[in-house]
DNA sequence: GGCCTTCGGTGACCTCGTCACCGAAGGCCG
DNA sequence: CGGCCTTCGGTGACGAGGTCACCGAAGGCC
């Protein structure tokens, strides 16, 4: 923490030397274990989140006990649109997860509320992520909507994979990415398999053909 | 124009006189006709609009010509998920369609931002806007995901449909809502009517039974 | 009345979701 | 080590929903 935090937040470059001085001075940094929850119906969080280390994984549950992932918030990213219902003291359906190991700077809702009335630029900070972030939420409606699975399944495997082109998951997991359910995304990747694109093994998929993958995602 | 309009909107019964005086001062008030793009990919609004009359239609249009409804904006409620937007210099992908006759309050970009600076209460309402718009896009992508399509069906004519009873729309609009296919909702429609729920003729729906189809709508 | 556009109905077929099972893989513990 | 339990994935059958192709009916417009 004694390092200064604001120096490795990309968006937060360009802001006058005031806001981030109050950002330092008013907030603190933590570190969150993989699998924590960070927010969630029952958890009343007080805290503007900007994600500095490691990626959090916000899904819906459903009442039913199904899921489905809604985006994800990666390093440099703020959490703004979980904050908002946190300002604005609305109660919360969908539940945020740390996927890795997470690196947070923690902004108290009243430091939060004086830097939005203060700060043009952190304004227009604020408002460009909601923005960002709800273009995302409607081209997720659209995918979900009209997008064949095969061509969806194909993206989330693309964007999901590590360099090594190994993905530890299970088709369980895959299926709630997609708001799928586990039997079509078993005989999806079994159908991939055969094309040589992916093998299986349990709770890993490897990619094999990046490409074809690709080129598969890219239909229109 | 001559009326003081911020008496008419009820989230802003209770704020400050300073903002509805700057509200009154700096904006003006429109009549946009039925049928109107309020914005949309090609428009650069410069506005934020609170509806003080009509309802709104948010939808998205994929490139293959087909849409989906993604909300509605009903007098009182302001439209600030397409105003980040524009505060944040973003495109949008998404587009606006005055159902009926409507009548909005255009607030400028640069009087928004002081509001936004100045005034406590006027943050907590935007935000709230946000939180609670977020929110229903969230029970959105979960419903499309996961309930059954006669179901939402049911739901969808519930909330349409005006005190009479008679909805006015085509199976193609009402596919559009549901962003489903124009031949799944005739087929839908068609067994709805067989049981004596509706009554269909060309460019109408007739609720006949609304205890029925809020049954259906209501099974978890 | 003739023409054109929009609207809705239909059958065939494909994709996707659901249900019911079952076996295989791996962890755990005696 | 063997036995047990849980998780994971594979499969067949079927139902719901989307797609394609086509066609006739309704209404608007000369």
């Amino acid at each position: 923490m004694g390092e200064d935090w604001t120096a490795r937040f990309a968006a937060l470059e360009g802001m006058a030397p005031g806001v981030r001085d109050t950002l330092r001075a008013r907030s603190s940094v933590a570190t969150l274990p993989a699998g924590a929850q960070v927010f969630g119906p029952g958890r009343k969080a007080e805290n503007l989140l900007l994600l500095l280390e490691g990626t959090v994984r916000v899904q819906q549950l459903s009442a039913e006990g199904r899921e489905i992932v809604l985006y994800r918030i990666h390093a440099g990213e703020s959490c703004v649109l979980t904050t908002a219902c946190l300002l604005a003291d609305e109660s919360y359906s969908a539940e945020g997860i740390a996927e890795t190991r997470a690196v947070a700077a923690m902004i108290p809702r009243a430091a939060f509320d004086d830097l939005v009335a203060t700060s043009p630029e952190f304004r227009q900070f604020v408002f460009q992520a909601y923005a960002r972030r709800i273009a995302e939420l409607f081209a997720t409606i659209e995918e979900i909507a009209f997008r064949r699975l095969d061509i969806r399944l194909a993206q989330k495997l693309l964007e999901l994979a590590p360099a090594g082109g190994v993905l530890r998951t299970t088709h369980a997991q895959l299926a709630a990415e997609l708001g799928s359910a586990r039997e079509v995304i078993s005989r999806q990747l079994g159908e991939f398999q055969r094309r040589g694109w992916v093998e299986l093994s349990r709770g890993e998929v490897r990619l094999a053909d990046r490409a074809a993958l690709a080129a598969l995602a890219a239909t229109p």
